[in-house]
DNA sequence: CGAGCCTTTGATTATGGTCAAGCGCTGTGG
DNA sequence: CCACAGCGCTTGACCATAATCAAAGGCTCG
């Protein structure tokens, strides 16, 4: 793997949003110390695949990616989709190998953080230790609600839900929650929420001439964020997950 | 809350499955420090409530719980069922708050860890940071599988798969594999696997005139376990998930 | 012993899946 | 720069799985 120049998270526009959260100023140059850099991955490619050796967390920098549950028959899951500032591969510390494949979506570059190194601060940085078992927690968390809407709700439910989730994924990034590009294809969302391409696409349509949302290709524009959240039925909390 | 006597973890029967695994002498000493019990909670009685201020994990100590998302309209999700060894309030970490509300199925007994203390130990002993870490991100793992059985799997399969998770769980436990009690009803089954009650009790039926199992009331024999392998279709790594 | 809940079974329905066909981007190479 | 190939998306017709509605039998516990 080619290594980059390290690039400190201390200038990092996610650093808000990412590993650095809420560390102070002494712990966050020890971070800086182990955080690697890698070359873009091609879209399509993967930055790891199911079944490797856990090596290092990564944090998405600029891209996007799915990351991809493969059963012994061929089926595939999706069981999140990761957008900048998002952490990949915590679910791959107990078995020491990746459960899942990570596959980019667009040109998409990483942040790698050696494993070792994550333990070795989460003992010595209290702040550190703390924020990993938030992180890990909180999508335990959302997991929990996953699991709600592709239990108890509707197609519409499912599909409204998940454009919220990403509408307010990206005004936590500081950007547009109203317009933003799909990165993922229609059978990609279908996938993720236990759909088909075709209901997603007919829901689409619908929303469409419901005039709740704009959507050319892979634009989307919420013209009606209420006219969304109504469909939606229920908020949950932040159901479009990372891992 | 009532707090009995501690009793040492190093004489527990679960020391193996439970918080304890894998620790050695002196770490395990530490931790029996600060490992409270609780008296019984009485079936259908809540350990806690969604909402309520996340203060300790807690481990089963006997019997069984199911963990309910509630939505604001009322709907009900069972994210999981905890079994005696199980860990739950790893999910409320990050807001504070249990995301969830824990239901004993029958009357349950539990040690309490208060998270403080959790903390703590986890910065001082290296062994019990590391199996921290493993087991919430061993739940993230199960997560994915249960999103793939609830997204991939028809109605006869999420429930085979569910019966073999739960089967490998007594397993585990050094319990019979292939007789059980079920301590949680059909709805409950159904609730957590985005069925109706109604498509469990037939499909049970059917499971039992193929042969596969016998089922009197909640007394579940397995009597053909490659045929129930073989409904399931494909094996998720545990897919009946504690939290 | 009786009330209430859990479970089973049947009849019917509806949501979303499957199969099929055609259109439209997008990107590549001539 | 344009043509074409290939994938992604849309739409339609039909179907199947599991939900819903309904009713009755069977545990369990007070």
């Amino acid at each position: 793997m080619t290594l980059r120049p390290t690039q400190a998270c201390q200038h990092c526009t996610l650093r808000q949003l990412c590993l650095p959260m809420g560390l102070p100023q002494d712990e966050l140059w020890q971070l800086d110390q182990i955080v690697q850099q890698r070359r873009p991955i091609a879209k399509g490619a993967p930055l790891f695949t199911m079944g490797t050796k856990f090596e290092a967390l990564y944090a998405v920098r600029t891209g996007a990616l799915k990351t991809v549950l493969i059963s012994d028959d061929g089926t595939e899951q999706i069981t999140g989709f990761a957008l900048a500032g998002d952490l990949l591969g915590l679910d791959a510390i107990h078995s020491g190998k990746h459960p899942v494949s990570a596959i980019a979506l667009e040109s998409t570059s990483v942040c790698a953080v050696p494993y070792g190194h994550v333990d070795d601060l989460a003992g010595r940085l209290p702040t550190f230790r703390q924020h990993m078992m938030s992180v890990m927690s909180q999508e335990l968390a959302q997991d929990e609600s996953l699991h709600a809407l592709l239990g108890q709700r509707t197609a519409e439910q499912r599909l409204a839900t998940f454009l919220i989730a990403l509408s307010e994924r990206h005004r936590a990034r500081g950007l547009s929650p109203e317009r933003f590009y799909l990165p993922m294809s229609r059978a990609d969302i279908a996938n993720h929420l236990g759909l088909t391409q075709e209901t997603i696409s007919r829901l689409f349509t619908q929303l469409r001439n419901q005039g709740v949302i704009n959507l050319h290709t892979r634009d989307l524009e919420i013209l009606q964020p209420d006219g969304l959240r109504n469909t939606a039925g229920v908020t949950f909390t932040s159901a479009a997950s990372s891992a």
